[in-house]
DNA sequence: TCTGGGGTCCTAGGACCC
DNA sequence: TCTGGGGTCCTAGGACCC
């Protein structure tokens, strides 16, 4: 059958567990983590207990993604559950891109484990498409030591839900005439785009496969989803024009941090540190994407896990951390309720980018010039010595990191010393 | 007994202008 | 003693993805 595009989704199966497993077993590991009950999570400590990834015998026992590491253990006993390792996952994830590079020229990178590969003109060079997806799987597994499913399909829709079919180890594919047959029949929480909230809606309906959805009325669809319910519906019928895109990197609209405090945040001092140490890092990220932003928002995770947001728009786009942390804590001030309500979580985020235009600014800021120069002389230090080599006086003994949010450093170097 | 962190896009309502 | 209508900007919040 001669089909006008030929898209692949490639996905690395239970990746962080997949990539742990792998490097331990090259390190002289017994035990496959992949054969066993077992999941990435977070520290319980430092409030940060959750399941980041589970193998699929931990999924047997009805472990889910995202839950709370104490009620995973209830569910099976045995668990074993290993901290996550950041830097190993960036090389997986880079030998991973080498890898679809082979097979052609157009990658775009879904997330870390994930990735479309425009295959159309390509068999010539690799032979038929479903011929080179087995190639390109069983290489992964053969060179690389994980698996991944590859799903084909005429648009990146249909590959990455032919990507989700059975696992793991997988090639299938979902072409138009397929759609009825694989796609229907399936409960409509799996097709793309309909997460938790839209399903119960969806159920109301009477909407419970991906076939009911793809044949329900507009208007009812209007009348309960707006216009959501028009694309949800054409993603039920295999419809998505996207291309895949050939820069690996596609434009940033925003550069946020946020991170969850293992104590709860009760005052407004402590709560200024929080948001200067995330600040400092956004406004780092921001600083070398050589953007300056004008929308600066704040959220806020509250102890008994209700959330706030509140936003901004400066008169001018800027990227001096001073700036940004002064509009953050207004912001801050402006939602908290007072010491009564005590804070687990804060975010400070930054959007609205455009670029850098330093001479606009110092005409406008005398006082930026000498800002700007501040922080450019800490981020060269930092980036040479690392992040936590310059740090202001308020961080001392208070018991915060001075630059907060991402992967932690100390997760990095292996990066340098395994290539 | 205690739920992470990084994103994107959309909508609704109020303010404000003409 | 009566208040239209369109458009844009700003802000809060919801929904989705991995």
């Amino acid at each position: 059958m001669q089909h006008e595009r030929t898209v692949f989704h490639v996905d690395a199966n239970s990746a962080y567990l997949s990539w742990e497993a792998v490097w331990r077993l090259q390190h002289g590991a017994v035990l496959d983590l992949r054969k066993v009950p077992s999941v990435v999570g977070g520290d319980a400590e430092s409030r940060h207990g959750i399941v980041l990834t589970k193998s699929i015998p931990a999924k047997k026992f009805g472990i889910q993604t995202g839950e709370v590491l104490w009620q995973a253990r209830q569910k099976c006993p045995n668990l074993i559950v290993v901290p996550p390792n950041y830097g190993l996952y960036m090389i997986c994830h880079q030998a991973l891109l080498d890898m679809l590079h082979e097979f052609s020229s157009e990658v775009q990178v879904f997330s870390i484990d994930e990735a479309f590969i425009e295959y159309t003109g390509s068999e010539a060079v690799h032979g038929e498409a479903i011929e080179a997806a087995y190639k390109l799987k069983n290489r992964i597994r053969d060179e690389l030591g994980f698996t991944v499913n590859v799903g084909v399909g005429p648009n990146k829709l249909l590959a990455k839900m032919a990507g989700e079919f059975s696992k793991p180890d997988k090639v299938h594919t979902c072409w138009e005439e397929e759609i009825s047959t694989k796609m229907w029949p399936l409960p409509v929480g799996e097709l793309f785009g309909v997460g938790r909230s839209t399903v119960p809606k969806l159920e109301r309906l009477n909407i419970l496969t991906i076939g009911d959805l793809a044949h329900a009325p507009d208007d009812l669809l209007a009348r309960h989803l707006k216009s959501y319910g028009a694309v949800i519906k054409a993603s039920a019928n295999g419809q998505e024009f996207t291309l895949v895109g050939s820069d690996v990197h596609p434009p940033i609209k925003g550069i946020g941090n946020s991170q969850t405090i293992a104590f709860d945040v009760d005052t407004m001092e402590e709560a200024k540190r929080v948001l200067l140490s995330l600040t400092e890092m956004v406004c780092m990220r921001l600083r070398q994407t050589g953007f300056c932003a004008r929308l600066v928002s704040v959220s806020i995770r509250t102890s008994d896990l209700g959330g706030r947001s509140h936003q901004h728009r400066m008169d001018a786009a800027t990227d001096n951390t001073f700036r940004i942390y002064e509009a953050a804590c207004r912001l801050f001030a402006e939602m908290w309720a007072g010491p009564k309500e005590k804070i687990r979580n804060f975010g400070v985020r930054v959007s609205d980018l455009s670029l850098a235009d330093y001479l606009q600014l110092s005409i406008l800021q005398p006082y930026d010039e000498r800002k700007k120069r501040l922080d450019d002389a800490v981020d060269r230090i930092r980036f040479k010595y690392g992040t936590q080599s310059v740090q202001r006086a308020v961080f001392i003994a208070s018991g915060i990191a001075p630059v907060m949010g991402g992967v932690p450093e100390e997760n990095y170097p292996m990066m340098t010393n395994i290539m």
